[in-house]
DNA sequence: CGTCTCATTGAGTTCTGTCAATCTAAGTGG
DNA sequence: CCACTTAGATTGACAGAACTCAATGAGACG
């Protein structure tokens, strides 16, 4: 258990950006500062609220989809059917996430979007979002560091399905929802409400159904968790984050415009 | 291997845009269109070539890292070493991709990348090329559009990892490399040098070197490719195409600034 | 109260990793 | 120019992890 490559850092509590009131400002925020001329311009290309069903396809493998939505509640999973009916769901999506990352940017969707339960959304084209960003390049700045978090954290992703057991993925899985939602308020310091299904699990964690329950069945053997109906607690956390070498990454805020740059200007005038 | 969903869609020949001269101005005009007086401004942030050698790590897990880095020659690969020795490649580099991505956006690195031929790069730094994303909004956009193509191929690789057998990995790794290597003149029709060690393959796709190796074997034996050396020659592109689901994906153009946005100016005033 | 989804458990099989040995090719130094 | 060293490729035997199939149990919902 004990790592031969150097001492396991701190996980220190996130900063608690709150992304309940309005998750599309929210999320732009948590990014760079927006000024009331921003926010302004950035209202004007914000279409009306819409809301999608439990079971409802947000976004279909193979089809165009153009718009960047934020949800503003409920729970939703990406994922792709494979040909032999086997299903892969590369992340689950929770508020304050956002759909069509990276649907929009491709000619047709490489994957599917699936509300897992009833959704409120906030939806934008994405043209209208570009032609904004034209204008005021820190909202495509603001683009840029989500589609890197987004990317940081499938990369992990691919780790955890490559090289890491399938305990530790369970556990890692479930820090990581908690942590999450705890970043949204919606857990508790020691536990959450999981919206998910054993099936979709499993098939986020490249695993199969009775082998995700054998090792649930684990942890809660192994005195970590406890499960009650959809109440997930961790009795441990710290044996859990240890046990899952689990260790959530900070991205850097956007640095802001400051005029001109010196460094830049030393080089060569503008 | 006869699907339940739809049809293959066909495999169309990529456009090719060629990354040979500069590729850091290559790549970006992959994705928008530059001026003349763009070209000058992204000119003044590139720092000088900087050549590395086989083996040296470019970007050190869990140390700061604030460039980004055009690959003009080389290549590399972008991997996490774990607790218990063993390492995921999350994905390797070739010419004209970029180093920093997520690296520069977060804190500290969560990956390392390391050279795995000597290499030469075009780098800037981060802060300068966000200040000239203030500047010229277009090049923000055009980083967005890579951040989302990192994202859609580590998704795919989630996938791989999660859902694919492992003939069907070693496949899809090979046509991937090809085409890569074809969009930037590394690569005949039908064959490229490989310049992975299979224990480099095998850490990028989650096998052991003597599994990965089997799976070489028979796609060699089933007639499907030829290995000499490290000339890879698809004997049956199409055939391995199928076996392995293989198809990639296409990147849409940043939408062209039009001074003002009809759809935005018919909801709201600026 | 029946139906349906989801969770749980067991038995047997398959895939893939581990360990270890051998082989090849490419350098390297004398 | 050749023996020596070393990294990488290949092969085989075995063990263990995880899947599949199948049956059962437990709630939720109409």
């Amino acid at each position: 258990m004990h790592g031969l490559v150097r001492a396991i850092p701190k996980i220190e509590p996130k900063a608690q950006p709150c992304w309940c009131d309005d998750p599309f400002v929210a999320r732009l925020k948590a990014h760079v500062d927006l000024g009331s001329a921003d926010l302004h311009s950035l209202r004007a290309v914000i279409e009306n609220d819409h809301a999608v069903k439990k079971r409802r396809d947000l976004v279909i493998d193979g089809y165009q989809y153009r718009k960047l939505s934020f949800i503003k509640e409920g729970f939703a999973a990406r994922y792709k059917l494979l040909r032999n009916g086997k299903r892969q769901v590369v992340n689950v999506l929770v508020p304050g996430d956002v759909v069509g990352v990276p649907s929009s940017f491709l000619d047709r969707a490489t994957f599917s979007v699936t509300a897992i339960t009833d959704m409120k959304l906030q939806v934008c084209s994405l043209d209208d979002f570009v032609a904004l960003c034209h204008r005021r390049p820190k909202f495509s700045l603001a683009l840029c560091w989500i589609a890197v978090q987004e990317a940081a954290s499938y990369a992990e992703r691919v780790v955890d399905m490559g090289r890491r057991t399938s305990i530790e993925r369970v556990a890692r899985f479930l820090l990581d929802v908690h942590s999450r939602l705890a970043m949204v308020g919606r857990a508790t310091e020691s536990g959450f409400d999981l919206p998910f299904s054993q099936e979709l699990m499993s098939d986020a964690l490249g695993l199969s159904v009775p082998h995700l329950n054998r090792m649930l069945t684990k942890l809660r053997a192994d005195g970590l968790i406890t499960i009650d109906g959809h109440r997930v607690e961790f009795i441990d956390q710290n044996a859990l984050a240890m046990l899952s070498h689990f260790q959530p990454f900070k991205l850097t805020q956007v640095p802001p415009a400051t005029g001109l740059e010196p460094s830049v200007l030393l080089r060569h005038q503008t």
